[in-house]
DNA sequence: CTGTTAGCGCCTTCAG
DNA sequence: CTGAAGGCGCTAACAG
């Protein structure tokens, strides 16, 4: 007995339709106009009856064209990456392509490892969350004219188009908003910058808003993700010093709005009421912690289909110069940065 | 100029290396010790020279092996799938397979034509995340023979190998906790239950469970994630019904029990005191939630890790009969299930 | 140890 | 309108 029913293939269906392979080709590529209607019947009827799928394999490998696009994720845990790869599915379905995606887990290792192995797959196009991309990655990258686009963070030294947020903007609003409704000292919290361009841009543009309001003290931390005990000890620090003063809490992304949230609680410093707290990136769950936590939204979906979208004009041959597209986010204001009065 | 840089092949590197395409190949495959050191240099040095990788496709038509995976997920929205993705991703790590992940975004017919596509690249296993999946696909499915396990949900009148959480200690447990802790009217909440036999094991074990205590009240209802309106209702007429009676809600998974809270929260029924609750799915954000919300965490990297395993097995020809895999799932007791007087 | 020879399933000239 | 022949990049006999 054999173990698997072997899949018909293209030589099975001609037999089968007593005709030769290259008619069967030619059906499953769309020109019809020019088979026999007889011809077309036959042909329809083997492929029916053998359950007849063309190899994309096959097909790609003759071609050159896979129709297919790499997705390297850093942390597929985040609901932003979610969101974004929800965008990107739905624009590859609108162009007819396949979405094959890999999460790197911010280890560069994997990083590395998913690149060579989507390329080895032939994928047209590759769209990078990057953690950090080994030189000689890039510089094969490079070569290869791969098209390629980065999503939400670029790479130092690495010319490539970028879509993701405008982060002056959104760290600006956030950090006015603050200001506006009567907090005086900002505590700026982030995943420790190092060559992450997107934690530095709203460092930077927080910075520069306080820096317009003299009567406004300003600070900022890095803290790695899962040290909650340094976490608790920054906010309470902070709060030590700055809890008469109206303080403030700027959280750079969702993951560690989570975590800050949590270290808050365990402090018994309840947001909106003892301090005040904004976080990067919309959480579902904002409005229920509490009097709700003020988050700034991303447009996340569009970004995902914007990125491919531009993906595909590359590898349908665009030669533009490279290009950052960035899009706005919005404030959506809740209880935890609550006007003083 | 040509536009893209064409990928050297092995007939490049053999002829760079002065030698046949079989001794590269065989170099390729870690048939180390079957080449001459002089040999094995002057190919190493071709590979690198030319930034040589082999194709994943020639490679898969000829040995028919093709080391993929497709994983098809009804909801990647749903933190509980990306859970179980984690840990299906580790598995094909652990195994040398590459996952293609499909979202088929609950809709019937993106299940189809995913299970096609990824079919038509030649993937060697499957995990399934079932909507529904038609008669015609199912069919088709089982002649091929491809390796296949369901994860979470069954599909009726179809023998498949299936790893999951066991749905009926689970939904018992949950109910037993807020029986002791003197709740007295229970209402379990799913999403309309269908053909969904997950749904419908936690409802019947909920039901049993309530039977075994004559003092306590029971019922059901079903609502559609998205319809805010009436998830008010239900939970506003059973509180006004049974309110006076130390009522609790059950809730059949994550995403609804979001949904459920924001209509409490509308409402003004403070869980814990006002109301109990109860939900499956562990989330992250349980605990900032008011006095925190009371879930029954399931173990989902280990279901995704035992599915793909349980496929690996399948792929390399174990041929024991359909097995079902369950998990336990644990009781993560909050506030939101306190211990009435 | 090494190279030659056939294909894998499909698409694409190029002649009928 | 139709079909035969060749080759995409790679591996697997089969000979040296």
């Amino acid at each position: 007995m054999k173990h698997k029913a072997a899949r018909a293939t293209i030589s099975d269906v001609a037999k089968a339709a007593k005709t030769g392979k290259t008619s069967v080709s030619r059906y499953l590529n769309g020109e019809h106009q020019a088979l026999s209607p007889d011809l077309k019947q036959r042909i329809e009827q083997a492929i029916s009856a053998l359950n007849y799928r063309p190899n994309q394999m096959a097909r790609g490998l003759k071609r050159g064209r896979t129709r297919l696009i790499g997705l390297i994720i850093a942390d597929i845990t985040n609901p932003y990456s979610v969101d974004v790869l929800c965008g990107i599915e739905a624009a590859c379905r609108a162009g007819g392509f396949t979405l094959l995606v890999c999460n790197t887990n911010n280890e560069i290792d994997q990083e590395q490892h998913y690149l060579q192995l989507l390329s080895s797959y032939q994928v047209e196009g590759l769209v990078v969350n990057a953690v950090g991309m080994r030189e000689e990655a890039l510089n094969l990258l490079q070569q290869s004219l791969l098209p390629m686009v980065l999503i939400d963070r670029k790479i130092p030294d690495f010319s490539c188009d970028v879509v993701g947020l405008d982060n002056r903007q959104a760290a600006t609003d956030a950090t006015e908003h603050l200001v506006n409704n009567g907090y005086r000292a900002l505590l700026f919290l982030s995943e420790p910058i190092g060559m992450v361009n997107t934690r530095l841009e709203r460092l930077q543009a927080f910075r520069q808003s306080c820096a317009r309001y003299p009567e406004v003290v300003s600070e900022n931390a890095e803290v790695a993700l899962s040290d909650s005990g340094a976490l608790e000890r920054i906010i309470h620090d902070f709060y030590q010093r700055h809890g008469g003063r109206h303080a403030a809490l700027i959280v750079a992304n969702g993951a560690l709005t989570l975590q800050v949230a949590r270290a808050m609680r365990r402090l018994g410093l309840e947001w909106g009421r003892k301090m005040g707290l904004v976080g990067f990136d919309e959480l579902e769950w904002a409005e229920l912690a509490g009097d709700g936590i003020t988050t700034l939204k991303q447009p996340t979906w569009q970004i995902g289909y914007a990125a491919l979208e531009r993906v595909i004009q590359r590898i349908e041959g665009e030669a533009t110069p490279v290009q950052e597209q960035t899009f706005h986010g919005e404030l959506v204001i809740r209880g935890s940065s609550r006007p003083l009065a």
